[in-house]
DNA sequence: ATCTATTATTACAATTTCGCTACAATTACT
DNA sequence: AGTAATTGTAGCGAAATTGTAATAATAGAT
């Protein structure tokens, strides 16, 4: 599944060179030419990166961004900008910003920059590990003391929601939501059921207590 | 707690300059002059940025971190550099490197930059203190001298509206309001059982004192 | 020092939660 | 379609939690 970028840019030629190097580069591009609907395009879509220019028609890139964190917004942000002194540029990560590249940019760069911040911010990890538990996200499968660990689908998708939030209590409502694609006609009870089959798979003689309730809130994983 | 920085870096004064500036920005910071040990401190420590010079006697910068990052080292790097074209920045990138600052440069771009980074790589965790007790929102676990605290549903609920409101009074009603749903059918005596309850959980032998009862009024906590 | 109202403690009953089982429903695969 | 595997539901019992009431201890007033 290609990673979506979005680039708010109103000089029509660099938004479409922009456009067009990252489109190669195999990212899906979004393009808005002013901050109007920027909004509604991080609510409906899943967007991993925005490229923001700071002159918009209207508003200062810096207040717009500065805002969208204060509402909650968190795709990670790179400014590109013809704005290049150090007070610009200090400017623009103190809004909220995670890079900042100025204009005229060379082309392999910004891929680069670009090609980092998703490494980094979707941490597509071919491997987790948590204590003696291994999962290679290649075949799917999970390593516990280096055997090989037979899970269901549900299973699967149940223990890889412990393991992306050790030691994080989830209720049951949150694990419904999270790993029940259709939660909304399932009750609490059935994670009960679920956690117990997935027990049975991944701690048989239950010597290792991976997950434990907790009583009145959900379960934890440590 | 503050995190840490590894700085690694030969030249002694840009060395120190950087050292200066972060310790003042409250980072603790680890310096090295050559790569002889980095993989110790990493292992020792919990390193939450590296800014890491290129020119290091012995080896290439980004060849040492492309090692690291194969053998699975993932704290951020950002490379500090006198090479400064686009070659050079986007063979920082492609070497595993997280952002790219050439030399010489801007103390408050570099302020900025590490801000950035940790902002974006460290999920700060939501606390509550007060003394010597920790409360975690993630886990909705409270800490006592560092110490797991195991609460009860009710006794987590009471202790917390007591961590939040520390050095108030809080009257049995207004307990009874804020922490039982269906208070209304509770009569305040209820309290004084929770309230014993919780303090043997929290201070088992009753040296720490920290709620006290306030006659005629209720308790307080502080 | 004694008395009294308030709080602490204890014991027990009521309630809630969780793990487990058996079985029904659904899904996946041949 | 037929079969096996997976997943959801309901109910029971054990265990933990919580509320109530009775009793003991205590602080503060007289």
């Amino acid at each position: 599944m290609n990673k979506t970028i979005m680039i708010v840019e109103d000089e029509e030629d660099i938004l479409d060179l922009m456009e067009y190097t990252l489109t190669k580069e195999g990212y899906d591009v979004i393009t808005c030419i002013d901050s109007s609907n920027i909004k509604a395009m991080l609510d409906e879509e899943e967007i991993s990166l925005i490229l923001m220019d700071r002159n918009l028609p209207g508003i200062e890139g810096t207040l717009y961004i500065a805002k969208l964190r204060e509402e909650g917004y968190n795709q990670p942000v790179i400014y590109v900008s013809a704005k290049d002194s150090s007070e610009d540029i200090v400017e623009g990560f103190n809004s909220g910003g995670d890079d900042y590249i100025t204009k005229p940019f060379n082309l392999n760069e910004l891929k680069a920059r670009v090609n980092a911040m998703i490494r980094r911010t979707q941490k597509i990890e071919s491997v987790i590990k948590y204590k003696d538990i291994l999962y290679q996200r290649s075949n799917k499968r999970f390593k516990i003391e280096n055997k090989d660990i037979n899970l269901t689908h549900l299973e699967h998708d149940l223990f890889l929601e412990f393991i992306k939030n050790p030691n994080i209590l989830l209720s049951r409502d949150v694990l419904l939501e999270r790993v029940w694609k259709d939660s909304f006609n399932k009750q609490a009870k059935t994670v009960n059921v679920a956690i117990k089959r997935l027990k049975e798979h991944i701690d048989p003689d239950g010597s290792k207590n991976y997950i434990q309730a907790v009583r009145g809130e959900g379960y934890i994983f440590c």
